[in-house]
DNA sequence: TCAATACCTGTCTTTTTAGTCAACTTTTCA
DNA sequence: TGAAAAGTTGACTAAAAAGACAGGTATTGA
């Protein structure tokens, strides 16, 4: 027994496909890095593998192409980012929602910059490997959100704004801080941005869309 | 002199480098929808030749290489952007400076999507081709801007809000309608954004900016 | 211990890519 | 008009790319 679970903490217990994941893993983490950064047909299976630091016939051992191995980056990050946003859901004060949305945001552009820079180069793309995604799941989150907005209008607890531009400021305010990094870093005379700058900007735009969408 | 002018309607007068600057151009054009839509590394010469119309070795004549090629396309667009913004400079009401700007720049989306998806692409890469731009016109205005915010802020015409974060509100709520056109036009169930479309964009923006700002 | 299964990778092929070059046509202006 | 300059391009080369595959090694449970 005591040889048993010294042998688990060493190497684990076994389970059929256990280094399958470790090393799937593995290489999508680097294969999001430089899809994010190249895009897809700017990115290289050999850099990739570099990165990894695994040879290149390893990676098309786990995945069955170079758009395999794209479409199950993009899968991830997307259930990533379902996790994070799905908690903020249903409450009636829009001070409080979208308080704790813009937080969220801006805590996921500090923590996943390379996977919100993924979307953003596959939307300027024209999202041709998003379309499904596009069309199911955020069609319908987009659709239940503005019933939200449009009810707190109703209800005056908030300026009539188009809710549509009102999101659409929010994640480009948001996101910006990750996509647009050189920028920033550039006009704040820093080496990196530092969480309380990330803070900050999460401070300032809550101020301005709070107040700015005229919400008490 | 009659017949002269009809010779100058159908080709043009001569001047040296007419048809460089046609050609050049063409290419131009061409090159910068590639880079756009595919980055630096996942452009082809290949494709930009056929979008342009000519053969491959007619690039080669005219540009350098794929990354002269790339340098031309980011200086014209710089240069193009420049134009658009120099006007908006100095006016000491804060809520006219800002409405203009935001004017400028939603309109700017709209009518060269492509400049500003170019411009994406690069800083999401990590601006590794701008840093000569961004060291110094780019810097130098972000820091004109900042001192005349904070002038605003000391005459009371606007909140005390860190300027940056309200520049980089405003880059990213406009540029947004551009480089993230398909999330956009999905949310919105559309084919394509109309003018119209854009001028609500503006409307709801500076709402919320000058409202959120505090300014008048 | 021993098949069976999972995992690994050096080497190869084919396709695509950037870039070259020499021969060609068009344009210009003296 | 005619020679020089500018513009054009098909055919080529060398490098880099994705991917296939056979022949390995490591891991497992019985």
């Amino acid at each position: 027994m005591a040889q048993h679970m010294t042998k688990s903490i060493i190497r684990g217990p076994y389970k059929p496909g256990r280094i399958r994941e470790q090393s799937r893993d593995l290489i999508l983490q680097a294969a999001q890095a430089e899809f994010a950064c190249h895009g897809f047909r700017g990115a290289t299976m050999q850099h990739i593998a570099e990165s990894a630091q695994v040879p290149k016939a390893n990676i098309h051992y786990y995945f069955t192409s170079k758009l395999g191995l794209y479409g199950a980056v993009l899968e991830n990050t997307l259930n990533l980012w379902d996790n994070v946003f799905n908690e903020l859901s249903s409450h009636d004060e829009p001070a409080y929602v979208l308080s704790r949305y813009i937080d969220a945001k801006i805590d996921f552009s500090r923590t996943h910059p390379t996977a919100s820079r993924l979307f953003a180069k596959e939307m300027i793309s024209g999202a041709p490997h998003l379309s499904a995604y596009l069309q199911q799941d955020y069609r319908q989150w987009f659709k239940q959100r503005m019933s939200v907005f449009e009810s707190w209008v109703a209800q005056g607890k908030m300026d009539d704004i188009d809710p549509a531009h009102v999101i659409f400021m929010i994640w480009a305010s948001t996101q910006y801080y990750a996509d647009f990094e050189p920028q920033i870093i550039i006009a704040n005379d820093t080496e990196q941005l530092t969480e309380q700058a990330f803070l900050d900007a999460a401070s300032s735009i809550k101020h301005i869309i709070l107040k700015g969408c005229g919400i008490h």
